[in-house]
DNA sequence: AGTTTGACTGGAG
DNA sequence: CCTCCAGCCAAAC
């Protein structure tokens, strides 16, 4: 395996955060399955915690592989509450109905 | 240059 | 349901 082209992945990261519909929502393993280094799912962590609002990415989709929202991050949980995602008692999205399927 | 950290994950206790 | 942990690997110290 070649070493990673951290400035390739980033862009990678964005262009398919960019794509999760209004209402799904999708994990951190995945994207990082998507982007071709399934074993960097904390890498797409690292790069989403750097983003900023001017570059309007809808990174609030993006929970934990058990549908966990992101600890610390106060208003993560009402923003997909404002999207029509429910959350069960114990405060997790159930993927199976919110999972984003690509096409 | 070596060590610790982290928006992770899946499994164990 | 929760916490803890090993494996993970680039970033930050």
């Amino acid at each position: 395996m070649p070493k990673i082209d951290m400035d390739l992945f980033t862009k990678d990261v964005y262009n398919i955060v960019k794509e999760i519909p209004f209402g799904q929502v999708t994990f951190y393993g995945e994207i990082a399955r998507l982007t071709g280094w399934p074993q960097h799912a904390r890498l797409v962590g690292t790069v989403l915690s750097k983003v900023t609002p001017e570059q309007k990415l809808p990174c609030h989709r993006v929970v934990d592989s058990q549908g966990r929202t992101v600890p610390g991050w106060e208003s993560h949980r009402q923003l997909l509450e404002a999207e029509g995602i429910v959350f069960s008692a114990s405060g997790r999205i159930n993927m199976k109905r919110y999972a984003w399927k690509v096409k």
